[in-house]
DNA sequence: TCTACAGTGCTAACTTTCTAGCAGGCCGCT
DNA sequence: AGCGGCCTGCTAGAAAGTTAGCACTGTAGA
């Protein structure tokens, strides 16, 4: 699934490669037929072959991960979440990137006060 | 894992109540100890029973879970994946939350040009 | 003391996942 | 037409994970 996410479609064989400690390319067909057999995917046949599309929508898959790992890693406290996350030492934003999350920021207190 | 990252350490009666659709216990008292022949957790002896920890330490672990979100989710991007964590619709800070975020976007802002 | 309880170690059966491999279909190339 | 490559569907055996249950131990309480 993180493969699927990450790629947004992906046949098998791109799953197999995008895979970190891949197993066998038929434990990834089997395992993407018992996806799709769970509802989480489903497939397409393009080209001769299958590309695999997970089932739920991006937006929510990205708020459901977002949720588990502050749950998980941070006593689901967005603001420790936050400062892991724009930790210096790791994150690297451009100037518009940085103005534009100040602004994110600004408009939070102003609206939360 | 995430059972073990989230209570810090934990029974296998703690973990099997903590985890959503739970297997038997047997299946994880086997488990965890699979884990622990892996490497990835030790136990203690605690009032008769034993208490699981991760081998990995915490800051290490919510690193790495944090570069795997991004990347999975948020194709890399660090400034993509703060937007969506402090989207208004579910953070919920603090005014002092918000207070020590935007100083410390500030001082990424002032040290980065 | 003895009884109940909760936890561990272990085992055996069962289910699921993983693996390799084969037949068959479609395509492009010679 | 014939060949090779790539993919699917399928199968059967191996490996891993799941389950229930037994014996044993230490603790607490009647």
């Amino acid at each position: 699934m993180d493969v699927l996410f990450r790629l947004g479609r992906a046949t098998a064989n791109e799953v197999l490669e995008t895979m970190p400690d891949p197993p066998s390319y038929s434990a990834v067909r089997a395992h993407l037929r018992t996806l799709e057999d769970k509802g989480h995917v489903v497939h397409e046949a393009e080209d001769l072959r299958y590309v695999y599309i997970p089932t739920m929508r991006p937006e929510q898959a990205r708020r459901s991960a977002v949720t588990h790992l502050v749950d998980t890693f941070f006593g689901g406290s967005v603001a420790q979440a936050a400062t892991a996350l724009l930790d210096p030492k790791s994150a690297r934003l451009t100037r518009e990137e940085l103005e534009r999350l100040a602004r994110l920021i600004d408009k939070a207190r102003k609206d939360g006060r």
